[in-house]
DNA sequence: CGCCTTATTGAACCCCATCAATATCTGTGG
DNA sequence: CCACAGATATTGATGGGGTTCAATAAGGCG
């Protein structure tokens, strides 16, 4: 701990972090007072509109954040062009590659973001001094490992309308208020994707998606509020669709 | 180190460690000769017959182990029996879920398998002490991502020749007798799975596999020496054929 | 040899992709 | 405020890649 206090003399716990989320449920969570503090001084808050590239799929990126508000979307490239998105991150997600610099997957931010930004360097002298940092890094790999396991039996074996229904889910679950989820009522979903992002996400084609979106509509499932936004007569009966536990 | 000089005075290293290819490049690549003294003295090697299950969706499993031998396949289901392989594992991989003891996946023996077992009470000694084994379980968890989100690309957007040509592909490198590889002469390769397994991983039935392969061989891309073994005619061409870097 | 499992081949169908047209949204400038 | 343009979504018509159902062939093992 001696590091910790040598470093941390005379700082105070800014503000932020007392409210963050990812203190609460992310990364941070993990963490001592006194390590939080350290971190914090050298964190720094940056918004990102839609569509700025955070992680490039060759690019060297020198700094690791914490989402704090928004959605990104990570996604990789076949070598003529095809695109699918292999996971998307919500708050308080930790976003970077620990031990690699260059990985193969770019993230894009899917909706205007918020992010808690810090160097490099930072990650590496925590990593070290901080174990328990380490290990929420190691929980957070292992989290996402099974998201993309899940989902790949999703692309590899269920049919449109299964995707869809499963997709809304997915965003009706991370967005929800924190509060217990209801499973009968209706709820009130926004889509942070466009048709083209959710195609890429699902496999599909735009328009399957838009098809498959209107003929949900059609039966009852779903109520079509706004271009992104929907109404779900019920998250059980999503499920029942989507023939998952 | 006090620990483990207490915990193995008088001890010798197994031979079969000294070989073994968890060793140089698996798990135990990354151990203090004496934090590996201390792992092998609750190690056991373990031989079991293809079909066997190691790990079930949703039993409770006792033990860690390293692949020493063999492929073992990853699988998840969905609730009305339909069946996507999410993962392979070779050599020298390590099997298990650190952190938690019930996950969703079930890891059954694709071919006869040899495991290097030993219990999760070690596993957890060890990632308190020894700081390298928890960064290489880390790691392995990050490459094992990567695989699978590479593997959600074809999933998700590559037709079933193009996924064919990548499974022969990726068979052929991880089996691959540790020399450099080469990608313009024929090469033999062993399919470690059967028909229904490949189309299981690859989101395909059992006859779109059957017939994609006949037209491989026919378009001289492959040449068949066997059910479960085919001549690669180079690697380079199948690459081509993926349509990935 | 005979039985059972696994693989190949064939024919018909269907879901989703593709190509194409229209509609809706968004923002910008007159 | 409306007009217009470009992007995004929806809807329609057609076709193809892969599934499905069905039959035959080829191993594996008693």
């Amino acid at each position: 701990m001696d590091f910790f206090e040598r470093e941390t003399r005379g700082l105070e716990l800014p503000e932020i972090c007392k409210s963050c989320e990812a203190r609460h449920k992310g990364i941070c969570s993990n963490l001592a007072d006194i390590e939080l503090l350290y971190l914090s001084k050298w964190t720094e808050q940056v918004d990102y509109p839609a569509g700025t590239e955070l992680l490039s799929q060759d690019h060297h990126v020198e700094t690791y954040a914490n989402l704090l508000k928004g959605v990104v979307k990570l996604s990789k490239l076949t070598d003529d062009g095809r695109q699918q998105i292999v996971g998307l991150q919500f708050a308080p997600d930790f976003l970077g590659r620990p031990f690699s610099d260059v990985g193969d997957v770019s993230a894009v931010a899917a909706t205007d973001v918020r992010v808690c930004e810090f160097p490099r360097e930072t990650l590496a002298t925590m990593m070290e001094k901080a174990p328990g940092l380490t290990a929420m890094l190691h929980r957070q790999a292992l989290v996402e490992l099974e998201d993309a396991r899940e989902w790949m039996l999703t692309l590899g074996r269920r049919s449109a309308t299964e995707k869809l229904a499963l997709f809304i889910l997915d965003v009706a679950l991370h967005t929800d208020p924190e509060a217990d989820i209801d499973y009968t009522h209706e709820r009130r979903v926004e889509i942070p994707l466009s048709r083209a992002d959710i195609a890429d996400f699902l496999g599909l084609t735009v328009e399957t998606v838009s098809r498959t979106l209107t003929r949900l509509m059609d039966d009852g499932v779903l109520r079509r509020l706004g271009k992104r936004h929907v109404a779900v007569k019920s998250l059980a009966a999503l499920k029942a669709i989507a023939h998952a536990g």
